[in-house]
Formats: structure tokens, C-alpha cells, sequence
DNA sequence: GGAAATGTGTACGAAATAGTTAGTTTAGTC
DNA sequence: GACTAAACTAACTATTTCGTACACATTTCC
């Protein structure tokens, strides 16, 4: 019984997993062919190299996780609401996603060379800001967000802080000798990010007094 | 004329710059020797092996930050200033050490396990919160800023958006068609970051009407 | 039925790569 | 000036690693 998609799907699936383990220098082909239920041969016949494997296991993980990210719906909510929820749900959906945010910190060790070789990545992300824009806009429309902030910087704010969040917890917890991965200490930070997050668009008569 | 510090320093700079550029498993040992004025066998004579020699690198790389973080001065700032300094400075600082940056990624993708082995490391990092929490307690007592803030949370939000800054670059970039490292952009970011963390301390009467 | 695509398995080659062996030179000390 | 330990050099080794060659089997599609 023959399956090309099902193989090259099992190769892409090991290999993910093994360049976010180990980055593109550090995972070894004859690694992930032993790992796979294919053959080294077989990674050769679909991907042609190391590289060509690297970059679709980069475009599989960008691909899935805007997948993911179409799931999150906020229509009806006012924007404060509808915001939070954005922050929220980018929180998590981060913290779920590792092995993404691990591929992306290695491209960005590559200095984004294979995201550029890509069309299907560049493709993938025209929109994804779409969807904070709308709701920025709708809050500007409402008098509960000041203006004047650009949708792409604000995306950039919330996504330095999601992000962070998995990819340096290692080196922040050893130094700080606390585990950040921990619920609580989790759920303290995801409060913190929203917060930060309402506050720096909220227009002032909107916060709550402390 | 021999010069065994000179030499050891000479094999740590090239070292640093060719592991914050390729990683740990990408950076090659006989790249860095032909770097260097020295030798290969110098590198085991001084640092061991590969390992060893990533770890002075990565030891090397926080000293030099942290020594560098010791110039910050807010001494007789009201908090609401020295906290809007810390942040430029931060920012600014991460921006003027990418080679660090890249070490600290490097080490996350490595789970931090080097960073576990270093006792140097541990020690250079116990103060890093001291100034922070100065700061935000003096702004507590003055009433200008909110109570119930964890100074480490405080630090770890504004790491976050130092940080990435550096880190996402080229990825971002790439996706949004816009260069984040040009200069007004940078001054933009720089200038969000400020507000965000402001916003983010502050009492709702401390802030300016929008 | 025949062609094209899909697949297995092993062995091999060539380059790259970490690390070593064996020895020499230099600088300071008695 | 002989001695010693540290500093240093050059050539070498063993292994890893990517990628390919070869020889062949099976399935799928027209």
C-alpha cells in the first residue's frame, strides 16, 4: 500500500519536530530517517535536501498556526472586549504553539533567509493583522480607544510580549530562580499582558481607577 | 612574546561573534581558529573543548550587558521619569548589543542548560532586578503608581519588549514588508514601548487626557 | 500491459569536523 | 647558564554527516 502523503507528511512531521528541537545545523538527517517510518532516501526524493526540508518544515509551522488562529472569533464583542479576548487568545495559542515559536526563533538566527526564499509563508501572513485592525478601528469609532496607533505596532506589542513568554522562559527562570512556566505564575503574566496591552490603547476616561 | 591573556581574550571575541552567528552547533571550530591570531590547539588548550569554549562565550556575553547596565542613573529622577529612563535604556541597550541577544536565544533553544552550568552567570544576574524595584517602590510610596505590581513581572514586561525588538526583527520585517530596523520605525517602537509600560504602572489621574 | 511514480535497503564516497599526539619555543627562577 | 612550567605550533586521526549510487520491488494510472 502506497501513500505519498501520508510519507511525506510523516517526514515533515519528525522533521519539525527535530529541527525545533535541535535548529537546522543542529538536527541530522539520518536522525529524523530513522524516526520517520520512511527511509533517508525517501526525505531526498520529496524534500532534495537538508534545506528544502528546513523550509517546509518552516512553512508547515507557519501554516498551522494561522490555521489556528482563524478559529479565534470576536464578532459582536465591543472592542474592549473583543481585545482582551485577542490578547488573551494570542497568550495562549503561543503557549501552546513551542515547537512554532522555536522554528521561528531559528529563522531569525538565519536572519528570516528561508522565510524569504518562501512565497507560501508571505502569502500565508498578508492577514494576519487584519483582524486586530478591525477591531482597533471599531474602538477608535467608539471613543474607547485613543488614536493615532498603528494596527501593525500594536500587533508588534502584543506580540513581543506573547511571544517572549515561551520563547525565553528557560533563561528567565534559571536567572530569576522562579518557574514561569508554572499555572499561577502563568495566568499572573497573561493578566499582566492583557492589562498592559487595554491600558496602552484604552483612552484614559475608559480605565478603571485604581 | 607570548601573551596568554591577550591570547585567550582574542579567542573569546572571535568566538562570541562567530557562536551569536551560528549557533552552537553551527559555529565551526576551525572558522573561529583561522579567525583568530591564534591557533585550534590553543582553543583546547584554554577552553576544553567546544562546549567549554560556548560557555565562556555565553559568560562573557551577560558580563559585558550587565556591566554595561550598571551606567543607567535615575538617582534623584521622580519615578515617573526614572522609570520612562529605565525603559529608553533598556530598549537602547538591547539594541546596541544584538551579538547578546543572539546568545540568549541560542541558549533558549538550548533550554538554558549551559546557562545552568555557569555560576558566573547566576551571580552577575541576582541584581538585575534592584534598580527596577527601586523604582516602582518609590512610585508606589509617592502614589503615582499602582500597588500590587511584581517588580520581576514589571522587569520580565519590559524585557519582553527590549527584547524582541531585537530578536523578531528580521522574521517581522520580512512579513509586514516593513523595515523595523530603519530608523523612525525604531524611534516609533522605542517610543510605544515607553508609553505601554508607563500606561502600564501608572494611576489612572497620573495620566495625561488623550 | 506498460509506463511512471512510489518505495526499500544497503553500502559507499567525499568533505567536514571535533579533538589529539608529539614536539618546540619562551619566560621566569635559582 | 641550566631547569621547569607555561605557552605555543604543525600535522594527524577518527568520526560524523550530507548526499548519492545501485539494484530492485510494488503500486497506480492510463
Amino acid at each position: 500500500m502506497q501513500d505519498p502523503d501520508g510519507t511525506r507528511r510523516d517526514i515533515l512531521e519528525v522533521a519539525s519536530r527535530e529541527f525545533a528541537l535541535n535548529g537546522l545545523s543542529g538536527a541530522r538527517i539520518d536522525e529524523i530517517a530513522a524516526r520517520t517510518r520512511s527511509s533517508k532516501r525517501m526525505i531526498y526524493y520529496y524534500f532534495g535536501d537538508k534545506e528544502g526540508l528546513y523550509l517546509r518544515a518552516l512553512e508547515n509551522a507557519y501554516r498551522l498556526v494561522r490555521e489556528g488562529e482563524a478559529k479565534l472569533d470576536t464578532e459582536g464583542l465591543p472592542p474592549m472586549d473583543a481585545l482582551r479576548r485577542l490578547v488573551e487568545f494570542t497568550f495562549d495559542h503561543h503557549h501552546q504553539h513551542e515547537e512554532f515559536i522555536r522554528m521561528v526563533m531559528i529563522e531569525n538566527i538565519h536572519n528570516g533567509q528561508y522565510l524569504d526564499r518562501s512565497e507560501a509563508i508571505r502569502e500565508l501572513n498578508v492577514t494576519a493583522i487584519d483582524h486586530i485592525a478591525e477591531i482597533y478601528e471599531r474602538g477608535v469609532a467608539d471613543v474607547v480607544f485613543r488614536p493615532g496607533i498603528d494596527p501593525v505596532e500594536l500587533h508588534w506589542q502584543v506580540s513581543a510580549l506573547c511571544f517572549f513568554n515561551v520563547s525565553n522562559r528557560a533563561t528567565f527562570s534559571k536567572i530569576f530562580g522562579r518557574d514561569f512556566g508554572a499555572q499561577e505564575q502563568l495566568a499572573r503574566l497573561r493578566g499582566n499582558t492583557v492589562d498592559m496591552v487595554l491600558r496602552f490603547v484604552a483612552r484614559a476616561d475608559s480605565l478603571p481607577d485604581d
